[in-house]
DNA sequence: GCCGTTTTCGGCCCGACTGTTTTCAGTCG
């Protein structure tokens, strides 16, 4: 089993404690185990053999059992237990937004229900509302978020789809029998939300391929396989393809399989993939074709092909752009790690700045930070600055935008940091009036930098906040505003189409990790590839820009 | 269930908002 494998069972045996009403720091424990595992570095394979799996933080001897028992049989008893206790489908019901484990329990209990559907039915024939401590709300609630995790069509996160794509794509290539392969589809083109995973793969013998798939561990099951398509479901349930090409087919092959679809149909106009075999690289194609080359990201008959036609494709910001990250949390609010190692982290990506913004006092179990501890970390900061090299760290904030637009520091405090990042952490539900109006009072404030996760959405969990975009846009335009792009893959906030519309009204954007801990620092190329599908330029991304630009922006701003 | 240079027990992030109540439990960040 891989590392994220366990880090799953883990946490479903944290999911069904919950829902069985169990103590809430053995719960706690599991979480955390679960996400030390996500997190290692190592395989913990590796760990095992070296017999080390309690030095993974927060696993002790309950847990190391556990992760060993599951490592030698692929199996837990312990859960296998659980589950007979608590269906799959009843943690399911934990996904709905506004519902929690308390709820799920009195339902299951009180009704027997135990999956998504029963429990939609319940709610629409009335049924929820007169179990214990519900109401109407609580049964609106449930519809509505219902159709909010159904509306995604089971879709998930480039997050999570990525890392599986590359694990099977990557066992692909081992094989001798495999010249080439690479992940095509949306997943390649770097939409947010991806319905399966595809595969391209050259090779002559496609039987061969066809064997180590099977063979693969993370697959669920193969629901169609002939001669150049192989077809099934990996573990976590998504779908995947295995498209087998001959060697001289892979180029043209990935460009049409790269899609999209609307892209491909005016690029193609007509002929056929075949007569571009034996070309050697995707430019070839498209250069044959007619059009400078395309890169996947733009891929979608967005205007991408006649400015191809016309030789003016914009130069998109990519990574190696980057020069820093302005939005990352500390030890001294609710990150992991300590600004020395999140700097050295920084230093290891080649940044030559970042910006330590940890929460604000408002956000108490974040361990928010109020003026004295600010002060305070503004001390560490500066001897920092003195002693560690080749990466500055700015004085930052990630100030909570309250309820009625002020910010939760007084001006005079803003005024002595580097970069104020304001965010919304709470009060999701106003009216389209308020939120855009406490908005726009955060955005008129002189010593706000960057609005960080503007719609507040959560991909396949939780819709934004009701905003008047346009407004928003003109408001941080006019002010100088920069927004932000948040790179973690369940965020992706602001998105595409909005980050595109920014542009078009000379908003700058940051694109920023938001990290937690050190290794979050990596999250950078999924607003990378958020930013680039919005054809977002270097000169469109203030953070590819050096150090004193940025100050420079900042001070007139 | 984990952790410990106050160590084998007792502590382990809290406070606001929402919805269902009529004084509070559940959820969220």
């Amino acid at each position: 089993m891989t590392n994220r494998e366990i880090a799953v069972v883990l946490d479903r045996i944290a999911d069904i404690l919950q829902v069985k009403g169990e103590d809430y720091y053995k719960i706690r424990a599991y979480r955390a185990a679960a996400h030390s595992v996500y997190r290692l570095d190592e395989d913990i394979k590796v760990l095992y053999k070296a017999n080390r799996i309690s030095d993974i933080p927060g696993v002790g001897k309950a847990i190391k059992a556990k992760i060993e028992e599951l490592l030698e049989k692929g199996s837990c008893e312990y859960l296998d237990k659980l589950l007979q206790e608590v269906p799959p489908g009843v943690l399911e019901m934990l996904r709905i937004p506004g519902i929690g484990h308390k709820t799920v329990k009195t339902i299951y209990e009180e009704t027997g229900i135990d999956n998504l559907d029963d429990l939609l039915k319940a709610a629409q024939l009335k049924q929820i509302r007169v179990l214990p401590g519900m109401g109407g709300k609580t049964e609106y609630n449930i519809k509505k978020g219902i159709e909010i995790l159904r509306s995604s069509g089971g879709k998930v996160t480039r997050g999570l789809a990525l890392p599986l794509a590359e694990e099977l794509r990557d066992c692909l290539l081992e094989s001798a029998a495999v010249e080439q392969a690479s992940i095509v589809g949306s997943i390649r083109r770097g939409k947010s939300l991806v319905s399966d995973i595809d595969i391209l793969a050259a090779s002559d013998d496609s039987e061969k391929v066809y064997s180590i798939i099977s063979a693969y561990p993370g697959i669920r099951e193969i629901q169609q396989a002939n001669g150049d398509n192989i077809k099934g479901k990996l573990n976590y349930g998504i779908d995947f393809e295995v498209i087998i090409v001959k060697p001289h087919e892979y180029y043209p092959s990935m460009v049409w399989t790269t899609g999209s679809k609307a892209h491909r149909e005016v690029l193609f106009n007509n002929r056929k993939a075949e007569e571009f075999k034996g070309l050697e690289s995707e430019s070839e194609v498209y250069n044959k074709l007619g059009y400078e080359y395309i890169v996947p990201e733009m891929r979608e008959n967005k205007g991408e092909l006649e400015a191809a036609k016309n030789k003016q494709l914009p130069r998109l910001i990519a990574e190696k752009d980057i020069q820093g990250d302005l939005h990352m949390h500390s030890e001294w609010s609710d990150g992991a790690h300590s600004i020395r190692q999140m700097a050295e982290a920084a230093k290891k990506r080649a940044y030559s700045y970042i910006a330590i913004t940890d929460h604000s006092k408002s956000l108490p179990i974040s361990g928010g930070l109020n003026e004295e501890r600010l002060a305070e970390q503004g001390k560490e900061i500066e001897a920092l600055n003195a002693s560690v090299k080749d990466v500055h760290i700015f004085k930052g904030i990630e100030v909570d935008i309250l309820k009625d637009g002020s910010l939760d520091f007084s001006d005079e405090i803003l005024e002595q940091l580097d970069i104020v990042v304001a965010s919304i952490h709470s009060n999701f539900k106003l009216d389209r009036e308020k939120q855009t109006e406490r908005i726009s009072r955060a955005i008129k404030n002189p010593h706000v930098d960057i609005i960080g996760h503007l719609s507040g959405r959560l991909l396949n969990r939780r819709n934004g906040y009701e905003l008047d975009v346009d407004r928003i846009l003109e408001l941080a335009a006019r002010n100088k505003t920069v927004l932000e792009i948040n790179s973690h893959p369940d965020r992706l906030d602001i998105d595409e189409d909005t980050a595109r519309k920014a542009r078009e009204y000379g908003i700058k954007i940051a694109i920023n990790s938001d990290a937690h801990q050190a290794d979050d620092l990596k999250l950078m190329k999924y607003g990378v590839v958020n930013a680039r599908r919005a054809w977002l330029e270097s000169e469109d991304i203030i953070n590819s820009w050096n150090k004193e630009s940025i100050i420079d922006f900042f001070k007139k701003s």
